[in-house]
DNA sequence: CCTTTGTTTCAAAACGTTTTGAACGAAGGG
DNA sequence: CCCTTCGTTCAAAACGTTTTGAAACAAAGG
């Protein structure tokens, strides 16, 4: 194959690696994601883990983790008893899944702790003494600065998410904050 | 110290320490900017290395990433050879440095990076074979789909960090997308 | 200067995560 | 049925990261 070709598949494969470590995932998903985003064909669980380098294991387990997130889909081959894997192209829908699920539940799961630490606080009020309710003032202020910090992420990513539509990244073209 | 005090304090803290995780820094740090935030007073190395029950080598270097990134500074008392620390309570800056430098940069550099190796593709067709077209035109669109997707990225970042004004949390209440 | 107190550095150890490969299971085909 | 091919599982090993603690360093104060 081509050079050119091959460095472009290497530097998107680990730009891909790297993705997704930020995002949490584990590097060999990014990559597998990656290698069948630049796959016209679909390919087999042997291809994978020939093409990266990697042992079956390994593949069979992040291929698992791709399809939970919805990133890549099997598809059947007919007479071939294989599993044939494809990227999943709609990467608008990829941000979405993922956002809307892990990184909303997180922002939720804060500002749920938050307002009852916040509630705790005030009823415990009488039980404290004057230094620890000096204190427990002082503790407000600041679970207050975080909650307005979640509260924008929850207004941030509700915003990206939108009401359910599905969003055509060519026709994003305008965020505004006010 | 009341019971309520702690939890609401240990929860903190370690809600600081995911949240650190999740954006890439170390746990301690997280936990070390938590426990200075709600603490009053600056706290010395050794006063924090005790309260988090972790080495004074940590926290150490911890702290000087801390500072790094504007999350914490140097508090300095009269008559005390100790570096005390006090937790950056400007917490849209914090975020706005993050985002500012580190993520922002890495769009950068994956937009260049697809930049680049289109340019390559294109001026490498003539050297190809029939097929290595066909899959080099494949490619092309697929590093057409990750660039959509930076630049969505690199305007959602702008939007959020707006033109250099500082933003106040409680003011931001709308986020656009058309 | 020397001592004391506080901070930084860094190599080794502890710890956690990821990868592997062999064993097992499943699913035809002969 | 047995044999072959493919996929999954999981314990052990490899690997990487984080933490520690001791030694070096720095900065007063006596």
């Amino acid at each position: 194959m081509h050079d050119t070709l091959e460095n472009v598949n290497d530097s998107t494969v680990s730009g891909l690696g790297r993705l997704a470590r930020f995002f949490g995932f584990s590097d060999v998903m990014g990559r597998l994601y990656g290698t069948l985003l630049l796959s016209p064909n679909p390919l087999s669980l042997d291809e994978l883990a020939g093409t990266l380098e990697i042992s079956k294991g390994s593949v069979s387990m992040n291929m698992r983790d791709l399809e939970r997130w919805g990133m890549a889909k099997e598809v059947w081959v007919r007479g071939d008893r294989r599993k044939f894997y494809a990227a999943e192209s709609d990467m608008w829908q990829i941000i979405r899944s993922v956002l809307g699920s892990r990184e909303q539940r997180e922002v939720q799961v804060a500002l749920q702790v938050l307002g009852e630490s916040i509630e705790k606080l005030q009823a415990a009020e009488d039980e404290l003494t004057p230094e620890e309710q000096e204190l427990a003032r002082y503790y407000l202020g600041r679970m207050a600065d975080l909650q307005s910090l979640f509260q924008f992420a929850q207004l941030a990513l509700h915003a990206i998410l939108g009401n359910g539509e599905s969003l055509n990244f060519d026709a994003v073209t305008r965020i505004e904050i006010d």
